[in-house]
DNA sequence: GTGAAAGCGCTAACAG
DNA sequence: CTGTTAGCGCTTTCAC
C-alpha cells in the first residue's frame, strides 16, 4: 500500500488540506508548517497519486496524441516537438497509432476522451466525416498538427503545402523542363490530392505546360513502390525529364530506380521533393527539397493546445509556419 | 457535465452496481436487464470515466514508455512494436523522452509512477545507479527493451549485440582485411562499450589482428560527426581498409565522407554496420548490415510486460531475439 | 441477479 | 494560516 496524503498529514500533525497545499505550492502555508510537511513527505517517500488528483480536480495534465504511425520519421519528428513543449508545460502524452484508418481514429478519440485527456493533438492525411463529428462533439480543445482541415473547422498548425509544391515545381520549370511528372502518395488523402497535386497542377498550368497521361503517379508512399515507378515512366511516349515527388522516401525510391535503369540524377533526370527525414541529405546526390519544419509543427501545435486548454483567447487558430526550399544536388543550379 | 454511471442507473431504473456490471461484461446480469442498460448507455452517450475507474480499481490500463528520443528511427520503430501489442491488450501508452539523461530518466520514472501506470518499459543505452535504484523500488513490473542491463536485474528483451558485432567484424576478416576500424557512438554508454566494442575486439583478437592507435573512433552518433571521421582515419600511418560502424546513420555519414574524399565503397573501403533504419537500404551502395528486429523487440517487450502485470509466472526473463546479417553491397561477397 | 454502501486519494469550497 | 467536509465517478464487497 502506497503512502497517501493522509499518512503525511497524520505524521506531520496537520490536516490533509495543508499537505495538499504544500504539495501544490499554495502560498497560504506558514513557512514552518511547510517545512515540517515537506520533511514528512520526504521521509515517508510520499508521491501524489495523479489519478486521484485527476478525479478530484477534473484535470489530468495529460494530452492525447493520435498519430498515423510513430515509426514514420515524419510523425516521430513531429511528436518530439509536441513532447518537448508538453514537458515544458508539465503535461504527459498518451500516444496512439491510427494507421490513418478512420474507424480506428474514431475509437482512439473515444478512448482518449474516456481517459479524460485535457486536450488532443490529431494527425492524419484526411479527416473523415465521422472523425470530424466525433471531434466536434468532444468537450476538450483539439489541435490538428501537420494535417489539412479542408473545412477549416479546427485549430491547425501547418505549412502551405500547396504553395510549397508550386514552388518546388517552379524550380524545375526554371531549369527549362517541359516534361515534369509528379509522383505522389495515395490521392485518397487530402494532403496529396488537395495540396500537393493541386500545387503541381497550378504551377504547370501557369507555365503553360501540359500534363500528359501517365505523368501523375500514385504510389502507396513506400520506398519499394516508388522504386518501380521509373519502369513505367520510361515507357511513356515522352518520358519526363524531371520529377516532383511527394516526399523524400519515394524520391529516393524513384532515384534508385532511375539509377538502376542506367540514368543519372540530375544529369538525365532532375528531382525535387518534400523532405521528411534525413534521407534527403544522406543519399547521393543529395536531394533538393522543400524542408518541412516537423519539429516546429509539433512544438507550435502543443503550444497552441496549452493556450486553448487554459482558456486563453487565441486570435490565430490557423497557424502557418514557413517552409524552406533547400537547394542541393538533384536539381542543377542555374 | 458529462453523463455518469449514476445517470445511466437512474434512467434504466437499476443501481449503479448493475450498470457497472454490464459495462464490465460481468455475466451476473439478466439478459433483459443488460439490454435495457445497454440501450440507456447508448441513448445517453455514456462513456466510462477511466480516471474514476482507475482510482477505484487501482489499475489504469496504462503503461509508461520511457525512450531516449522518439524522433530516432531506432526508438520510433521499437515504440511501434510496443504500441501495437499494448493496443492488443487494451493498454494505453504514456510516452516520454529522456534524451538518455539519467536525471531526467529518474524524474520520468517518478512521474510515471505518480500517474499510476500499471507497468513500465524503459529504454536507454546505460542504466545509472540511481535509475537502477529507482526502478528497483518501484512496485510495478518494468521491462527493458533493446537495452543492456549489465547486472541482469531486470526483465529484458534484446539481441546479442556483442555476438552480432563479432559476426559483423568476421565478415570483414573473411574478406582478408587486416586493418579494420570501429566507428562507434559514445563509450559512456554500455551498449557501445560493453557490447559492440567488445565484440569487435574479440573478433580482432581471435583473428590475431592488432588494433592500432586511432582505429577505434568515438562519435556522438550523428551523421554529421561521422562524416568527418574519414578525414582523421585517412591520415593514420596505416589507414584502415574496412570499417565496422555502430549503426547505419554513422555508417552513411562515414561512407559519404569516404566518397567525398575520392574513394569508393566497397572497392577501396568495405563497410558493415548495425541497421536501425531504412537508410541502410536507401543509400547506394546498399549497406551490408546486422538487421536489428526493432519492431519485434518492442512487441515482445510489451508482451512480456503484460504477463508480468498479470502476475503470470515467466520462466525466461532475459529474452534474446535473433538478429540477421544482411548481405548487401558495402562488403564484397566472397 | 441486484442493490446499498463503503471507499479509492485527492481537491476545493467554506469556516474559523 | 489551517481544518472540516463534501464530493470527483467508479469498483467492490456484502447482503438480500
Amino acid at each position: 500500500m502506497a503512502v497517501t496524503i493522509y499518512d503525511v498529514a497524520r505524521e506531520a500533525n496537520v490536516s490533509m488540506a495543508t499537505v495538499s497545499r504544500v504539495v501544490n505550492g499554495n502560498p497560504n502555508v506558514k513557512p514552518a508548517t511547510r517545512k515540517k510537511v515537506t520533511a514528512c513527505i520526504e521521509r515517508l517517500g510520499y508521491r501524489p497519486n495523479a489519478v486521484a488528483r485527476g478525479l478530484a480536480s477534473r484535470k489530468t495534465t495529460t494530452v492525447g496524441v493520435i498519430v498515423p504511425d510513430i515509426s514514420k520519421s515524419y510523425y516521430a519528428e513531429l511528436s518530439r516537438g509536441i513532447a518537448d513543449v508538453a514537458t515544458m508545460y508539465e503535461y504527459n502524452i498518451i500516444l496512439s497509432n491510427s494507421d490513418k484508418r478512420p474507424l480506428r481514429e474514431m475509437e482512439l478519440i473515444e478512448d482518449h476522451l474516456g481517459k479524460q485527456v485535457d486536450g488532443l493533438i490529431f494527425m492524419s492525411d484526411s479527416i473523415s466525416d465521422d472523425v470530424r463529428k466525433e471531434m466536434n462533439s468532444a468537450n476538450i480543445p483539439i489541435v490538428l498538427a501537420g494535417t489539412l482541415d479542408s473545412k477549416f473547422e479546427f485549430p491547425t498548425v501547418n505549412i502551405e503545402n500547396k504553395e510549397a509544391a508550386h514552388a518546388a515545381v517552379n524550380e524545375l520549370i526554371e531549369n527549362d523542363h517541359k516534361r515534369i511528372a509528379f509522383i505522389s502518395g495515395p490521392f485518397s488523402r487530402d494532403i496529396n490530392r488537395l495540396s500537393k497535386k493541386t500545387g503541381y497542377e497550378e504551377a504547370m498550368a501557369e507555365a503553360g505546360l501540359s500534363i500528359p497521361e501517365g505523368y501523375i503517379v500514385e504510389t502507396d508512399n513506400t520506398y519499394d513502390d516508388a522504386y518501380e515507378v521509373w519502369n513505367r515512366l520510361k515507357k511513356l511516349p515522352e518520358p519526363p525529364t524531371a520529377v516532383f515527388a511527394g516526399n523524400d522516401e519515394i524520391a529516393v525510391g524513384l532515384m534508385n530506380g532511375i539509377r538502376d535503369a542506367g540514368l543519372a540524377v540530375p544529369n538525365d533526370i532532375e528531382l525535387i521533393c518534400f523532405q521528411h527525414s534525413i534521407l534527403a541529405r544522406a543519399v547521393r546526390p543529395q536531394l533538393t527539397a522543400i524542408r518541412v519544419p516537423l519539429y516546429d509543427l509539433g512544438a507550435v501545435s502543443m503550444r497552441l493546445l496549452t493556450k486553448l486548454m487554459n482558456g486563453e483567447e487565441v486570435d490565430q487558430k490557423q497557424v502557418v509556419l514557413p517552409y524552406q526550399l533547400e537547394q542541393r544536388d538533384s536539381v542543377r543550379s542555374n
